[in-house]
DNA sequence: CAGAATAGGTTCTATTATGCAAGTGACTAT
DNA sequence: ATAGTCACTTGCATAATAGAACCTATTCTG
C-alpha cells in the first residue's frame, strides 16, 4: 500500500498513495480543516469568523484556508474591493465532503455526546428529525461492513488485499 | 463553540466542546489513526503488519496504537502469552466508523482516483459492485445538505448558529 | 480631522510532535 | 550458538503548531 505520508503534514505530499481515504486525509487530514469544513457548511465564510469560532491562531487559520482553496475545497471570493475582503466558500468538490462530515458528526453523537447531540438534523422533504443512513446504491439495502466484500479496482492491483475473515474483537 | 484544540495534539484534550464532528475527530483526528482504522477494515490486526503496510515508524504506531485503545475503538487482544503477542482488533465502537471511512473513501474515489477506485464494494445481498448512499432514516429519500435543516439539540444552546443561507460559491 | 476599530492577514519565537535510527526483551527456528 | 521475529522503547534532529505581536488598508466615531 506504500503510504509514505499521511496528510502531506505541511508539504510532503505522498502522491503515490493508491488509498482513496488516503488522498482525502491530504486535503481534509490537517489539524483544522475538517472543523473549518463543518464552520463552513454552518454557514461561516469570512476569515474572523471562523477564527473567534474555532478559537486558532491566525497563522494556522491562513494556512489551513490557503490549502483548502489550494486543493479545490474552498473558493476565495472577493466581495470588497475598497477594502480588499475575501470569502470563503465551499466549492462542488468541498460540498461532497458532506457524508463525511455527517458520519463523523453521527458517530459522535453516539459514542461522545453525554449530554446528548448538540445538533438535530431536520430533513426538510418528511419534516422530520432524522439521522442518515447508508444503502446500497444498487438495492437500497441498509449496508455495513460485514455484508460487503472489498476486491481490487482498476486503481490498484491488489496483491495487498487480505481474505475476509473476522474484523472485530467479537469475532465478527 | 468553543473549540481549544482539534484532536488532542498527543493529549491535550478538548474536554469542553460541544461538537460531535470534534469528539470523533479527538479519537481519530490524529495523523495515522484514520489509516490505521482502515487497515483494522481490512483484515489487520498486528503492530508488525500495520507498521509494513503504513510504513510508519514504530514510535508513532504504537502511540496511536495505544490512544486507539484507550479511547475503546481498537482492542489489544492477547493471542500468545509466550512469546507476549498482542493483536489489535475493532470493537463496536471502532466498527461504527465504518461509515466516516466509507464516505472518505468515497470521495477519494471521486476527487482524487484519475486511475480509477483503488478498492470496490460489492455488496454481498444483491451481488453487485455498489457505492453507498445517504438516506434519511424517516423516510428512505436520500438527503444532502440542501434538503435538510440544522437545529439546536439538547447538547447546545444553539446561539451560535447561524441563519440558513446559501453556502456554494455557486451560491445554492 | 484625530483616534479607535475592523478585516484580513504576516512575522516571530517557544513549545510540541514527528520521523528516523538504534536498542531491548522474550522468545523460536536452524 | 547464532540469527531472526515480534512488539515495543529510547534518543535525537527536524518540522509543525500555538500564541502573541505586528502590519496594512479602510471605515467609523467624536
Amino acid at each position: 500500500m506504500q503510504v509514505t505520508m499521511l496528510a502531506s503534514m505541511e508539504h510532503k505530499s505522498l502522491s503515490g498513495m493508491d488509498c482513496s481515504v488516503a488522498q482525502c486525509l491530504e486535503v481534509v487530514g490537517e489539524w483544522w480543516s475538517m472543523l473549518i469544513m463543518r464552520d463552513a457548511f454552518l454557514g461561516v465564510r469570512r476569515f474572523n469568523e471562523f477564527q473567534s469560532r474555532l478559537g486558532i491562531s491566525s497563522n494556522i487559520l491562513q494556512r489551513r484556508l490557503d490549502r483548502l482553496v489550494e486543493t479545490g475545497v474552498l473558493a476565495k471570493v472577493r466581495y470588497s474591493d475598497h477594502p480588499p475582503r475575501n470569502e470563503y466558500r465551499l466549492t462542488n468538490k468541498g460540498f461532497d465532503l458532506w457524508p463525511v462530515l455527517d458520519a463523523m458528526r453521527q458517530w459522535g453523537d453516539r459514542y461522545a455526546a453525554p449530554g446528548g447531540p448538540p445538533l438535530l438534523i431536520v430533513h426538510d422533504g418528511c419534516g422530520s428529525v432524522c439521522e442518515t443512513i447508508q444503502v446500497c446504491s444498487s438495492c437500497g439495502v441498509s449496508i455495513d461492513p460485514r455484508g460487503i466484500s472489498v476486491v481490487a479496482g482498476p486503481g490498484r492491483s491488489g496483491e495487498d488485499l487480505i481474505p475476509k475473515r473476522p474484523i472485530t474483537e467479537s469475532g465478527r
